[in-house]
DNA sequence: AACGCACTCAACCGCGAATAG
DNA sequence: ACTATTCGCGGTTGAGTGCGT
């Protein structure tokens, strides 16, 4: 039987995002969220996959993101997490705020790899490498860390992930209870992408005046947009 | 200036997990 | 309990770019 696509592959454009489309997804999930991604190219009026908006929203149009190589801090704290986590990505770039899993393993294949390599490491166990290969292959198994690991996803298992359609982000906004949130405080529900108003959109209306689309304002995003500015304000 | 190689990173693919019916 | 559907993750690819020759 096999899996179907995720998308209709007739009409779906694939490559690299122009501009318009990025203006279009933003403008889209900043005013209504996104409940279904499957859903969100139709109702954006664009001619993408529903993953391929997911993609390019967690990976580059997030406002929250920021930009440029990681620095020296961020490198440690990636080593050092991925010595106890391993590939887990998605779970290490949750630690450093405003980094993707996909450009935390970009900089791990680009860089770090190669520079524990040079200093004599193996960058899957981040044991010495020859001492490394002769035990962990004596023991049956060449690729298995043998560091001592305590899974961090375990001793944060209380931090419950709370999913949040387009109408409870409306809801938590309108109401006061929502800094009463565990891990929200200021910052606006990072799974969502947002997380702190003005900044966040100050960012965003610079990137678009960037991209050369100085028509591009708040007042595109909607109702919904000023309430986010009035957030970060005490 | 032209070419080839190496590097970077945005985007795609396929799979497993989670969820709905 | 089972199947279908959707989502998210990790691995991989390839276009674009920089640099050396």
């Amino acid at each position: 039987m096999g899996r179907q696509p995720c998308c209709d592959k007739l009409g779906v454009k694939k490559g690299p995002w122009t501009a318009e489309e990025d203006k279009k997804l933003v403008t889209f999930i900043l005013t209504y969220g996104h409940c279904c991604w499957r859903a969100v190219p139709k109702l954006a009026g664009l001619r993408r996959c529903g993953k391929s908006c997911r993609l390019r929203w967690t990976n580059y149009l997030r406002p929250d993101l920021k930009r440029g190589l990681l620095d020296e801090a961020e490198e440690q704290l990636v080593i050092d997490l991925h010595a106890r986590l391993g590939n887990r990505w998605s779970k290490i770039a949750a630690r450093l705020p405003g980094r993707t899993d996909n450009e935390i393993k970009n900089h791990w294949n680009t860089h770090v790899k190669k520079k524990l390599i040079k200093m004599g490491l193996d960058p899957v166990t981040h044991q010495p490498l020859k001492k490394q290969q002769t035990e962990s292959c004596s023991q049956g198994s060449c690729t298995n860390s043998s560091v001592a690991i305590t899974p961090l996803s375990e001793a944060n298992s209380t931090e419950k992930e709370q999913p949040l359609t387009s109408q409870t982000w409306m809801e938590a906004l309108q109401d006061d209870s929502w800094s009463n949130f565990p891990t929200w405080g200021s910052e606006i529900y990072s799974d969502f992408g947002l997380y702190s108003s003005e900044d966040s959109l100050n960012r965003l209306l610079d990137y678009y005046k960037e991209l050369g689309d100085e028509d591009f304002e708040l007042g595109s995003l909607g109702d919904f947009s000023k309430q986010l500015v009035g957030i970060g304000e005490d």
